[in-house]
DNA sequence: TTGTGATCATCT
DNA sequence: AGATGATCACAA
């Protein structure tokens, strides 16, 4: 196997997964299910990665395949087509933030084409036996684009004022901005008032539930 | 410790 | 119930 080449290939390849379990998955590639789900967060993400040979590339940022610009990204489904979570982008870089600009964002470039892997979701699928759906490419529309980008604007300039503090979750029509570390009590440097830096905890970007639910509702195969 | 993959658990 | 804030696992 290789890395997709082309988006025709990585889109037939992750349609061939449609159908299949996680547990077949799993079994497919030789790794034992976990004992515990709630503490394999991300195994169903990186289980239909190795699937469709998408292969992790540390260090690097930007999308899954580079060459091809393309984001992969799970995204659980209840029955009637409406997303259980939020879908994470990637972190803040608050580091650096003052200096980000949107056209250069990771955030842009990790959204500006996604393959959506839906992954049933409901209280009657044991966890193991949740399906894959049918994966579909995205990328946002003008509006979608631009909501992002005000979205994203507001954050980078809230936190190059030094308003860290002010930026919680109720923020951002689709794009927010939510705690993202290993606890509650991880931190790292941001911006601060008068040119002093504080310390914050982690942040990431996510996508809100309500928005790529409008993005379910224009672009799944299956409908809905 | 940071970045990758996300979901959990509590609050409103 | 939906949204917000907190947390889990793993690799480098």
């Amino acid at each position: 196997m290789h890395e997709p080449a082309s988006e025709a290939e990585l889109l037939l390849r992750a349609r061939a997964l449609a159908g299949r379990t996680i547990a077949e998955l799993a079994g497919l590639h030789a790794l034992p299910l976990p004992d515990e789900p709630r503490r394999a967060k991300g195994f169903v993400g990186e289980l239909v990665e190795r699937a469709l040979d998408v292969r992790p590339r540390p260090g690097v940022a930007g999308p899954d395949l580079p060459r091809l610009g393309v984001e992969v990204k799970t995204i659980p489904l209840t029955a009637d087509g409406r997303p259980r979570e939020s879908t994470f982008v990637c972190t803040l870089p608050l580091g650096r933030i003052e200096r980000e600009r949107w056209d250069t964002s990771a955030v842009r470039a990790k959204l500006a084409r996604v393959l959506w892997v839906p992954i049933e979701h409901g209280p009657r699928v044991a966890w193991a036996a949740r399906r894959v759906g049918t994966a579909w490419l995205w990328s946002p529309d003008v509006d979608e684009e631009a909501t992002l980008r005000a979205d994203w604007e507001a954050a980078q300039g809230l936190v190059a004022r030094g308003g860290i503090d002010a930026l919680d979750a109720r923020r951002g029509a689709a794009l927010q901005v939510r705690p993202k570390a290993r606890s509650g009590r991880a931190r790292v440097r941001a911006p601060g008032e008068d040119e002093v830096p504080t310390s914050t905890m982690p942040r990431g970007f996510y996508l809100r539930a309500s928005f790529t639910a409008r993005v379910v509702r224009t672009c799944y195969p299956g409908g809905r």
